[in-house]
RNA sequence: GUCCCCAUAGUUUAAUUGGUUAAAAUUCUGGACUCUCAAUCCGGCGCUCUCGGUUCAAAUCCGGGUGGGGAUACCA
């Protein structure tokens, strides 16, 4: 047995989304685990809806996923000479044929068999002519496939699939501008870079025996299939661009880790018995064909969070602050005046789910205007709270030493003076510092934003009381 | 229409491969802790699509329904 070798073969007429980012984390983990190569592929055959962007998104995506791949991309486009080679070969075996027939009368023949209620499928006009022949008239190729019999192969996720010939008709293999269609340069494709594994979408299962027909005309050994079960969206449907499913990109952007995606997506359709967390190297030991599940996964954005929550959590510090430094600029919050981020982002790291999350959570750290919630300020200012951060602000003022030990003393002699819970001088401090009732500890908050910053907000905070200021 | 595939809590997956009372995670929810939030810990709700068959025994094997997905393109 040779090298293993996988392929991740998108079409670069949309985003990667997030099933296209699973198959290819899959053939990622196969290649990898065996010490075999992860080769990808752009199919790119389609000239009308292929897209140089769509292309480079595809490759930035699978780096920021971290699924290296071995060689350079390879695309289809630069390899139509190739084609054309193998389909001349078939032409003389007889495995190919031209057909001329008009798109028209196809399409008249496809109503036929439907009222008939018949298997739809090319009825065989041009099947006998002669392919050296040549016309004029425009022409596709077509494959010379069995009438007869049936055609198998073992699907390590599906069992054994079993398909009559006489379901599948002589198939386009090259379209009428020459290019070759999408069966026939997979085919050849996987032939020349020796593809051991194919881990695909389940779509793809009915097109097995339809290109197992072409591995047998140019005389190749098929590879091992997988098909993986479908992820659906959130509502149970099938992931597609038009039903707004995102790019892998946009994960980026709305702040989630790319270790929380590919952990994510490695349990959706596999398991290793209750393990839910698993590391890069885990997840190479661990991964196999064998547990992959049979059945559709629908996509499920809580537990993607959580995912991402806990590698959030565990981030170091210098894996934290770069990202976040994205994010925080996507927000317009300036980072240069202020405390420094790397406290301010350990003191959030537990208390965002995303890095978009942490960043806006970070505002009030770096930005004086503050929105103030209005439902919390309704129920925590009150005459007897503002009399309270009257005296917050002068005891602050008097503060010598602007520590976070200093801070908390002084609350807790305030509380104490007069008999209080801490709550109720937290709280509408909190409120007045920060616009709301959430944040890290008080005293940690009260230190981070500075001395400054923390009397002119609370000075401007107790002004839009006037009345109140006097008590 | 025809063919192929699938079916366990709302969701993702377990169940020693036919053998205890079907388990974990997530969501939701109650509580503990706490200055709030978060984190953490403890508890709760909730599942074998349906009908039949095989068997001492079925989530697991077989057949029929039902439901879902896919293919049937000069898209991939």
């Amino acid at each position: 047995m040779g090298i293993i070798r996988t392929r991740f073969a998108p079409s670069p007429t949309g985003d990667l989304h997030l099933g296209n980012a699973r198959t290819a984390l899959y053939n990622w983990l196969y290649a990898k685990q065996h010490g075999g190569q992860f080769i990808l592929r752009i199919e790119d055959t389609d000239q009308e809806r292929s897209t140089k962007q769509y292309s480079d998104d595809i490759i930035t995506a699978l780096q920021w996923l971290g699924l290296q791949y071995d060689n350079e991309p390879e695309y289809q486009s630069t390899r139509f000479e190739r084609y054309q080679e193998r389909i001349e070969e078939l032409y003389k075996t007889g495995d190919a044929y031209r057909c001329y027939c008009t798109r028209e009368r196809l399409e008249r023949l496809r109503i036929e068999q439907l009222a008939q209620k018949q298997v739809i499928r090319y009825d065989g006009r041009c099947r006998n002519k002669d392919p050296l022949v040549a016309s004029d008239l425009p022409f596709v190729v077509r494959l010379r496939t069995p009438l007869e019999g049936e055609t198998h192969f073992d699907d390590s996720v599906l069992g054994h699939i079993c398909i009559q010939n006489n379901q599948l008709d002589d198939l386009v293999i090259a379209r009428s501008d020459g290019m070759p269609t999408y069966h026939f340069s997979v085919v050849v494709d996987d032939i020349d870079t020796g593809i051991t594994h194919i881990i695909r979408g389940n779509d793809h299962v009915n097109n097995t025996p339809r290109q197992l027909h072409i591995f047998k005309a140019l005389k190749a050994t098929p590879p091992q299939y997988s098909h993986l079960p479908m992820v659906l969206n959130e509502d149970g449907q099938r992931l597609s661009k038009r039903r707004g499913a995102l790019g892998i990109l946009a994960y980026r952007n709305a702040g989630y880790l790319p270790t929380a995606l590919c952990n994510y997506l490695l349990r959706l359709g596999w398991a290793h018995g209750d393990k839910e967390y698993f590391t890069a190297e885990e997840m190479l030991s661990c991964f196999n064909l064998e547990h992959l599940h049979k059945s559709p996964a629908q996509f499920d954005t809580q537990k993607l969070l959580w995912f991402n929550q806990h590698y959030l959590k565990n981030l170091s510090l210098e894996h934290l602050l770069a990202p976040l430094k994205t994010q925080l600029k996507q927000l317009s919050i300036d980072t240069k005046q202020g405390p420094p981020l790397a406290e301010v982002a350990t003191l959030l790291q537990q208390r965002g789910k995303t890095l978009k999350e942490i960043a806006s959570a970070s505002a009030y750290f770096y930005k004086n205007d503050i929105v103030y919630n209005l439902r919390a300020k309704e129920k925590y200012i009150t005459k007897q709270s503002l009399a309270l951060m009257q005296n917050v602000l002068s005891q602050l003022e008097s503060l010598e030493r602007w520590h976070v030990d200093d801070i908390k003393q002084v609350f807790h002699r305030i509380i104490e003076d007069q008999k209080l819970r801490f709550p109720q001088l937290a709280q509408p401090l909190r409120i007045a510092l920060t616009g709301d009732t959430a944040s890290p500890a008080i005293d940690m908050t009260v230190y981070l934003i500075g001395k400054k910053r923390v009397l002119q907000r609370l000075r401007h905070f107790l002004q839009q009381y006037p009345g109140s200021s006097q008590i």
